[in-house]
DNA sequence: TGTACATCAGTGAACGCGCGTTCACTGATGTAC
DNA sequence: TGTACATCAGTGAACGCGCGTTCACTGATGTAC
């Protein structure tokens, strides 16, 4: 017998199909039926892990920012601050976040429809919002800047915006182009420019 | 005889009422019956005026954009470019617009959503974000800055990726802060905070 | 080691419901004489 | 001015469909003896 149940590994990968597709599509973007189908099974075992779909939305939040800050994990290790901050913005704002979410942080996509997300789902997200930003706020406090906090949110927003419309415009290149702007564009106005 | 004929009017009732529905829901938020509903009138007559829910999408993103410029129009006569992007700033990024989205730009709230809208939707959002751009590049411009193509699409990420994190935030109170940060953040690396 | 049995993750048919869409009809409006 | 008729915006019942959810059942797994 293992640790994690069989059960559990199961619910597990419900999870990760879930918040893999609904970075893309959103929360509403996909069925109970599909979602279980993709996990290779029927959609009648679904409620064997959750009560409801919108219990597995509130989960799926949750999935989704922890997947995001595993991938930000092994930055935390790195040199300077300035140099941890480039990382960061680097790695947010990379063409591999904007063409193939795997990992990516959830809110460029979901913060538009969060308003509208199920309560427990929105409580979640804000806990996400609050995280991203005080870990910027911290780097940003590291690099001697005034006042981190209101810059940090300030970050965050183009962050987030810059992602969502790279995302929405259909020509790849002009898509790259808005990301490489806003990269250089943080750089520039947090004086980490190398 | 009007010029309008009374069938022109009711169909500009329709996309009227939509578009200020879909700004707040999504374009996924509200079906056929509940929009006509809205508008006082039975669902069957909606297809005497669009062919397809789609159809009506993709009119209501022309729709929400020509309300945007249209509540822009004012703008254009005012004094220094200074004055007009502080004015613009502070529009764009107003309570007003986050509570009350009437006739605000509907690139915060349709951003995420915006590569899963149906194809003919999907360009017209496009232009939209051009239209924007262009816009901040020339008032941008007109300040003598470096770069001004640049600094407004850096400027735009960061007025969009505000806008819908403040409407993700549940309080009330933290989500107007932010707006300000924002507001404060745009004129002072714009230079101009007044 | 081998058999009997309990457990329970997963199956798949069935449900009620709301959706987008169709269509035969109604009844107010405005023109023709 | 008054009547007869055509037009057509809007009505509302009906459709097929996919959704979330339920539930009686199956069959593989692992424990008891």
């Amino acid at each position: 017998m293992s640790e994690t149940s069989h059960k559990q590994r199961t619910r597990q990968r419900i999870l990760e199909e879930a918040a893999a597709i609904m970075r893309v599509v959103g929360t509403e973007g996909i069925g109970v039926a599909a979602l279980m189908k993709r996990v290779g099974l029927t959609h009648g075992g679904f409620y064997a892990h959750f009560s409801s779909r919108d219990d597995l939305v509130a989960h799926v939040i949750d999935q989704m920012f922890s997947d995001a800050a595993q991938s930000l994990q092994g930055l935390s290790a790195a040199g300077s601050a300035a140099e941890r901050l480039r990382m960061l913005i680097d790695l947010y704002l990379s063409d591999v976040a904007r063409t193939g979410p795997q990992a990516s942080c959830p809110l460029p996509s979901l913060a538009g429809e969060a308003g509208r997300l199920p309560e427990a789902a929105r409580e979640r997200f804000d806990l996400g919002i609050q995280a991203l930003e005080e870990l910027l706020a911290r780097e940003i406090a590291g690099l001697g800047l005034a006042d981190p906090k209101r810059q940090a949110r300030s970050v965050q927003a183009e962050m987030i915006g810059a992602m969502a419309l790279a995302r929405a415009i259909p020509d790849d290149l002009r898509a790259a182009e808005r990301l490489a702007d806003s990269r250089l564009a943080l750089r520039q106005r947090l004086g980490i420019a190398d």
